[in-house]
DNA sequence: GTGGCCATGTAATGTGTTACATGATTTG
DNA sequence: CAAATCATGTAACACATTACATGGCCAC
């Protein structure tokens, strides 16, 4: 999966320019994939160039003109290529996680702050997640159910884990202070 | 967060050659964090030309022969750098969770075969974190507990919802077959 | 005797981010 | 009046993957 699948996917439901492309990935993609204007920009000009969507020039007035893409016949059918291809594997990289790991090597206060702030953008993940669940949850197909419901449970489990494991540490605190 | 500094605070705790550095990085790391050999071995040869990291090469019998990296004083330096720098948000790129999305437009066989090897995948990766806890539980420092901990129970929440998605959209299925 | 494990390394390639450049309009 | 939002785009840079190259040993 490339940046070029997930927008020719976008562009499946509906036609877009790059910042509302932007703006969706913000949302509803932000849990599980991401991508920057310059990832997006370029891609866009080069799919428009291999003739997999077209672009339309929409003059507005007191913003910008926005250039508003639509998908080919030819960007459907590579679409469609995309979702026969091999499932490729999940790629994380959590700075967090390898900070966890490495907790034993630095001061208690550090580690209070890292679980105080993967707290902190869990639970605001988890409220946005519900949001998109509540809004959605009568509209949208079987599958984008699925998707929305593997990040709420994930992320309620993870902030369990997170608020034992920040207590434990404040615990070995309060015992390092009564010494 | 680089590779230079998962590798510092794997050295940190013991002299390693690549090779490990990349056996302990597909067995407890790969669950938030991963790297090819064509990162590791330049990146060796790189922090040993700075000074962070010495090498000794170690003739083996009846094996090739290994070099083994020592972290420096100023190797240590350079970690503690990295755990007093900022906190880096997590990045996930998720080819499964960008499918599953876009399921609609989608055969129900190709998300049932998603669904199903997203459920062995999780299953697996529950399995060697569960055996890496028993392991490590009264050995290792609180913060790797929480750690492990925070895999098997994402793991567990995760497969609640695939099990139950995956019944839902073979329920779907059924109800087609009668029509 | 084929494939997998041990073990290191290079070069080509792909892919993406960051920072910069532009500029009008709206909101606090 | 400063900052955010809307909107597009480029160029330099960082970083990583893949495939290739080498080669002995061991198990099936």
């Amino acid at each position: 999966m490339t940046s070029q699948d997930v927008i020719l996917g976008i562009l499946m439901n509906q036609s877009s320019a790059g910042y509302d492309i932007k703006r969706l990935l913000e949302t509803v993609f932000s849990y599980f994939y991401n991508a920057s204007f310059g990832t997006i920009y370029p891609m866009l000009a080069k799919m428009e160039q291999q003739g997999l969507i077209t672009k339309e020039s929409i003059i507005q007035e007191g913003k910008p003109n926005k250039h508003v893409y639509t998908i080919t016949e030819e960007g459907r059918r590579q679409f469609r290529e995309y979702l026969n291809s091999e499932l490729q594997p999940e790629e994380i990289k959590s700075d967090f996680m390898v900070r966890l790991y490495f907790g034993g090597l630095a001061d208690r206060e550090h580690v209070s702050e890292w679980l105080s702030k993967a707290i902190d953008k869990t639970t605001r993940t988890l409220q946005s997640l519900e949001d998109i669940y509540g809004r959605l949850k009568d509209k949208k197909s079987a599958t984008q159910i699925i998707c929305v419901r593997l990040g709420i449970e994930s992320c309620k489990a993870r902030l369990k884990v997170l608020n034992e494991g920040l207590n434990d540490i404040k615990a070995l605190d309060g015992e390092l202070e009564k010494e």
